[in-house]
DNA sequence: ACCCAAAATGAATCGTGATTCACTTTAGTC
DNA sequence: GACTAAAGTGAATCACGATTCATTTTGGGT
């Protein structure tokens, strides 16, 4: 009898990619994409660097897509809540503190994806859901300004702000847990200070009417 | 006689090290850090690679100079505006106006001093920078709190998102520059529409009374 | 003119990490 | 049980740029 059939060759493959992509990821999420180190990631994954290339074509590729999985699950969840129902406001608002609290609870990964300088070929996908972010945005302000909550002229670049801001709120060099890590033992503001300030703070800059 | 006391040895040390410095800020300007290898600096400049280790106990050190030398001026500038007479609304807006302007006429370099990945050395310096800029507006926001111009409560963290969204609108992923380089030929805003739609965003996002 | 210390030189070396490839092991197939 | 193609291995190699240092050149002082 075949006893298992179950994991056939190419089952077994696939399985392994997935396994070398999850350690991949766990790594960045640890150490960022400076810790992803080829000779590291074998280790991790218990295979031979070479094995890495038979499921992979080169480093670029996995990072790649150790990136975009990583960010696909972000815009996707983003989305939702722009997407979902209420008036634009209340659903940027939503959109923002969800945004903030996937952003706090994994400040590393979050670096790593939105600012960490990595190989060009990740950087492509960088720009790519940077996009995909503004566009969810963009669309966003669209709404808001034709049923007049928002008052906005160039949505293109007030989008690419928005997106500026948060960065920079959350793990840009002058966020609260940035600064708190370098001038050790001050008053770090907490999530959901920030979380609010930041909710005003975009509130206000796309002109809509003040709660 | 002698001929040319002007140059002595020490003052000829320091000539060549302008020189150099001259060299290096030029290479970042055109091309990023990234382009500023020591090989190609001393070929620029006309002396061996070691001889630069006579002036610089690194590239770190070196590539940390060119980066301060050149962010000071433009912190310098941007105080001027910040520290200048009018309204601390009034201010903002010709502040913004002028970082705008100055960032547009040379981009590569704006984004090398604001984004681009570099060696820890320089980003040390980037982030002392950065803070440097976001007191500058912390010092304002206070200000224009006081007066009643602005409202806002988390000054450091509005800071902050004022520092992002303007390093966005202007070099980042998501700038109208860039977006225009990679679409290759659609409607590009011009600098005066960037500035004024970054003023309108920035003393909306700080509470300050509509025009 | 000669001397010597400082300055300059640039080929050789080092460090880091990705990538290769000749060889070994594994597991379906007959 | 043999056969073979795929999968795995990991030491050797490569690429890239910073850094070193033994040697040469320079120029001010005597």
């Amino acid at each position: 009898m075949a006893a298992l059939p179950s994991t056939s060759r190419i089952d077994r493959a696939h399985e392994l990619r997935e396994r070398i992509l999850a350690c991949a990821h766990a790594r960045v999420a640890e150490g960022g994409f400076a810790s992803l180190t080829m000779q590291a990631l074998a280790e991790d994954a218990g295979v031979a660097t070479g094995s890495l290339y038979r499921h992979f074509s080169g480093k670029g590729e996995l990072a790649a897509e150790v990136f975009s999985n990583a960010c696909r699950i972000e815009v996707e969840a983003l989305a939702a809540v722009l997407r979902g129902p209420g008036s634009a406001g209340q659903r940027l608002a939503a959109g923002l503190e969800q945004f903030a609290a996937r952003a706090w609870h994994s400040r590393r990964l979050a670096f790593a994806l939105i600012a960490e300088p990595v190989e060009p070929e990740v950087d492509e996908q960088r720009l790519l859901f940077r996009e995909a972010y503004a566009e969810l945005f963009v669309d966003l302000l669209d709404e808001g300004v034709r049923s007049g909550e928002f008052r906005v002229e160039q949505v293109n670049l007030v989008a690419a702000c928005l997106v500026g801001a948060i960065a920079e709120a959350l793990v840009g060099p002058l966020s609260p847990p940035a600064r708190a890590a370098r001038d050790a033992g001050l008053p770090a503001a907490d999530l959901a200070t920030v979380s609010q300030a930041l909710i005003t703070f975009c509130l206000r800059a796309v002109g809509a009417p003040e709660s």
